[in-house]
DNA sequence: TCTCTAATGTACGAACTAGTACGTTAGTGA
DNA sequence: TCACTAACGTACTAGTTCGTACATTAGAGA
């Protein structure tokens, strides 16, 4: 998330229409995530900014396309992650353990996107689907995923009926879940599943349970 | 979900507390659900209900508390179900695969309180925190997952390094994922996950991700 | 140096929203 | 049948909250 913290200029106001748009992402970020889109107030966003809310509605226009410009700038960030993965020299079932590594540690690393997604899947996508930018950009790690699937799949290693967008979304539910649900699930069964001490322990387990699964002989249950 | 409908009687009002509380309660679980807490319509709630805002303030107290009973209605019917779980006649295997399908099956018969869940873990946990009934419920699923484990790791079946919670989790996410992410996911991937057609593939996915992780070779890695 | 516009600030309003003061009545128990 | 209370309805208010009309100015280009 790109950060904005010059020293402004002693006194009297300055114009820099980049950096106050993109204050005023930083602080809807974090006012979204917390507050829920109907929870969160423009006002306060504002007031946490250098500027005023004027400016919200000069360059967003409205609550509704601020929080559509927030959720395009979070899922960018992801998708940059996305893009420098680097694991295809790597044998099949390395690659795949480091996928779910990166995703794990992206997932942990960004709970205001997860809180984010969360809310957006409340509104039911209505954001995404009103987005030009969010449409049309397919996930590259889905791309990664299918390589190294078939990779592992034409060498045996790995079962047959196994498809990309499903392993995507087995190793996304497992990041996802441990960050989202943390504070009801601390709450309810007592473990906190973001613990700094069980992180390793939960890292190893997604890589267990995935490489199990496309290891596995089917035939064995 | 207990839900009311009795023809009430041709006219003149009838005076029944329970029907009253359960129908607010009712109501005010869609609209939560539907719309978030803060996005939530006290006087919405009350319109949709054949009472009056004023029940509700009687009731409940105020929103916060309303949303508070609605939590705790929703997980005592979750809860309901756990208690119902008969396995621990079958095998390890089959009886693990049996919980992860009724779990499968639960977050798909209601998605409403799937929602609950995620906007509950938004405000942080914080009414199932001041909740008394919410506090001392451990889930009785719990148990039998103890009991499931122990037995299978006992006669060697399972790999020993699996803890109750942790399964619980893994089993948890990917059914929680799948209809708490369903329209973001659709709408990035183009893949309904809660497609009819795929219904019964994901719950065998998720059948063979446990117990290929169950029953993994640590070693194999 | 002058002009012109993008960028910015102030002050305000209309609509909404949680919550309440006050009054009414059904129906139960004496 | 009478009194009393739990259950209910109406009307209102105080405070918010999104959004905008109007005024101003920094600074780039002519």
């Amino acid at each position: 998330m790109t950060s904005v913290e010059e020293p402004a200029r002693p006194n009297g106001r300055i114009r820099d229409a980049a950096r106050t748009k993109a204050e005023i992402l930083d602080v809807a970020t974090k006012e979204f995530a917390r507050s829920g889109f109907a929870g969160a107030r423009v006002d306060e966003i504002a007031a946490r900014t250098r500027t005023t809310k004027r400016m919200i509605y000069y360059y967003f226009g409205g609550k509704e396309q601020l929080f559509t410009a927030v959720l395009e700038r979070a899922y960018s960030v992801i998708r940059q992650a996305e893009q420098e993965l680097d694991v295809e020299h790597l044998d099949p079932v390395a690659a795949i353990r480091r996928l779910a590594e990166v995703t794990f540690d992206h997932h942990e690393r960004h709970p205001d996107f997860i809180r984010l997604v969360s809310i957006e899947n409340i509104h039911e996508a209505e954001h995404i689907a009103a987005s030009e930018k969010l449409g049309r950009i397919g996930s590259p790690a889905l791309d990664v995923i299918r390589r190294i699937l078939e990779s592992g799949q034409r060498s045996g290693l790995f079962t047959a009926d196994v498809d990309a967008v499903d392993l995507h979304a087995m190793i996304s539910s497992f990041c996802f879940f441990r960050v989202s649900n943390r504070h009801t699930f601390g709450a309810l069964f007592g473990r906190d599943l973001v613990a700094p001490d069980l992180r390793e322990h939960y890292r190893k387990m997604l890589g267990d349970m995935v490489i199990a699964y496309l290891t596995a002989d089917r035939a064995a249950d």
